[in-house]
DNA sequence: CCCATATTCAACCATTTGGTTGACGTTTGA
DNA sequence: TCAAACGTCAACCAAATGGTTGAATATGGG
């Protein structure tokens, strides 16, 4: 679960990445006419794609030789529960946000906490 | 202002932060208090503490030889507006988002898009 | 005054990231 | 059928990231 929310934030970091999910917001396309308003090759932007294919914030979908590019907003509500939790900072919605952190690292192997 | 979404999402990408974030919504905490329940050095944790820092998540008051972090939360309301808009999407606060993001890409120097 | 506590700094290391270029496989339309 | 369009792959590169250890710098207490 931290794993999701890692690839989603990450994901999320790189403001070249931003800009194709806004792109994105607007309507399906296809790779080749996401890439087109940036200043970097074909090759890079499908990098970001896989990242952000990677992180589940898009789909991508082969229609003959022509791959459509999808928005894919579930994948951003877990990540905004926890922008939701800091960012409103009521005491209820702590509770649920506790709570929720709880079962998060319950749940996850302690990558990085001490025995 | 992309940069400071950079910085924030960045420093939320990594499972140790998050936990970090998770202590501090608790109360206030020394970083040697902080850096205890972690299985890394001392000196990886204040790493961590500078990047929350530096991306206005939290903040740190130094008070004799005790550092204080405390959490910042309004540095998230920014990243928030993008989750929630790509969270929540529906059409009425997608037109606020889009006003948000033509300012955004306003203001910016053109890091990545083409002339 | 001195020792212990609290924290950072500096140097180092392995891995990841974001980009490049050029070759490669598919699909399509004329 | 065959060239052009669409997209990825592979190899490479520079820089950033996340960690280590050991030394250095305050500060506080007895």
């Amino acid at each position: 679960m931290t794993a999701k929310l890692d690839q989603a934030f990450s994901a999320l970091a790189d403001p070249t990445r931003r800009a194709i999910l806004a792109m994105l917001l607007e309507d399906d396309m296809a790779v080749t006419d996401v890439a087109e308003p940036f200043a970097m090759s074909l090759a890079a932007i499908s990098k970001h794609l896989s990242v952000l294919t990677a992180a589940g914030l898009i789909s991508q979908e082969k229609r003959g030789r022509v791959k459509w590019c999808k928005l894919e907003p579930d994948a951003l509500r877990e990540a905004s529960v926890w922008m939701q939790a800091f960012g409103q900072m009521e005491p209820v919605d702590l509770d649920a946000f506790e709570a929720f952190l709880a079962q998060e690292l319950d749940a996850e192997p302690p990558s990085n906490l001490s025995p």
